[in-house]
DNA sequence: CCCTGATTCGC
DNA sequence: GCGAATCAGG
C-alpha cells in the first residue's frame, strides 16, 4: 500500500483533528500505526499533545550509551513559557473543562494553524428531556432550546432503513458485514444468516477471511470492509 | 498487560 | 521514503 494523495491527505487531515495513530491506521487500512506515525513525522505534522510528558528525563545507562549525540537535536520541543502565556490569554469563562484530551475540537493543540479542516467541531448536547441541539464552535451566544414536548416517542426509523437490518437487529445468528457508511441514512447490515461461527454470513465470510501468505506475496489489496472510500 | 507517540535504522 | 523494531510514558 504506497502514500497516495488522498491517503495523505486523510492522513494530515484526521492527525490535526487529534485522531490517534492507530485510528488513521485502521482507517487507511493496509498501513500500521507505525507507519502511520512514521509518515506523519516526514510530513512534518509533528508535535502534538502526547501521552507521553516533556517534563523531566531519567538517565538509565543504556539510554545515556544509546542517545548521547540525538538528545541535542530532540531537545527543541515544548516551550512552557509560550504556553503559559497562551494559558493567561484564555478567558477564564470558557477554560477548556469538560472533554478531555482526546476530543478534537478545543484541546490546547489549537494553537498550530493548520490550513486544512478548520470543522468537526460541532458540539451536540442534550437540553433536558426536549432532545439534543447543535452547537458550533462559532456561536458565541447559547442556542435557544426548544419547547420540550409533551412526551417523548420513539423516532421512526427513515423509509431507507425500514426494511434493513439495522444495528438492533444485530446477533450472532445473522451477518454483521456493513452496508454503507455509518451516519450515512441507508447504512445498515447484510442480514444474510452468518456462517455459524463467524460474524459474516458464507459470502462475506469469503471476503473478510484470506488465507495468510508470505509477506511478499501477498496480492491483493485488502478488500476495504465498509463498500469503499467514501466519495463526494 | 493495554495503550500512546517518538526515534532509529536497515531496506 | 518507508516502516518494523524499539523506546518511553500513561
Amino acid at each position: 500500500m504506497s502514500w497516495t494523495e488522498e491517503r495523505i491527505e486523510r492522513l494530515k487531515s484526521m492527525w490535526s483533528e487529534g485522531s490517534t495513530a492507530s485510528q488513521i491506521a485502521d482507517e487507511l487500512g493496509g498501513v500500521s500505526r507505525n507507519a502511520v506515525i512514521g509518515k506523519a513525522h516526514r510530513l512534518g505534522l509533528e508535535a502534538r499533545p502526547s501521552p507521553v510528558k516533556p517534563g523531566e528525563e531519567k538517565e538509565t545507562p543504556k539510554k545515556a550509551a544509546k542517545a548521547a549525540a540525538p538528545k541535542a537535536a530532540k531537545a527543541p520541543k515544548a516551550e512552557p513559557p509560550a504556553a503559559a502565556a497562551n494559558a493567561a490569554d484564555v478567558a477564564p469563562g470558557d477554560a477548556p473543562d469538560g472533554p478531555g484530551p482526546d476530543l478534537p475540537s478545543q484541546a490546547p493543540q489549537a494553537q498550530r494553524p493548520q490550513a486544512a479542516t478548520p470543522d468537526a467541531t460541532l458540539q451536540y448536547r442534550s437540553v433536558g428531556p426536549g432532545g439534543f441541539i447543535r452547537q458550533g464552535p462559532g456561536d458565541t451566544q447559547a442556542p435557544i432550546p426548544p419547547a420540550p414536548p409533551r412526551r417523548l416517542v420513539p423516532a421512526k426509523p427513515s423509509a431507507e432503513v425500514a426494511d434493513k437490518t439495522s444495528l438492533l437487529d444485530l446477533n450472532d445468528r445473522i451477518c454483521r458485514w456493513p452496508i454503507g457508511h455509518p451516519g450515512e441514512p441507508d447504512f445498515h447490515f447484510c442480514g444474510q444468516s452468518a456462517n455459524p461461527g463467524f460474524p459474516y454470513c458464507v459470502q462475506h465470510c469469503g471476503v473478510a477471511y484470506q488465507a495468510q501468505l508470505p509477506r511478499r506475496d501477498r496480492r491483493p489489496p485488502p478488500p476495504l470492509p465498509f463498500g469503499g472510500p467514501r466519495v463526494r
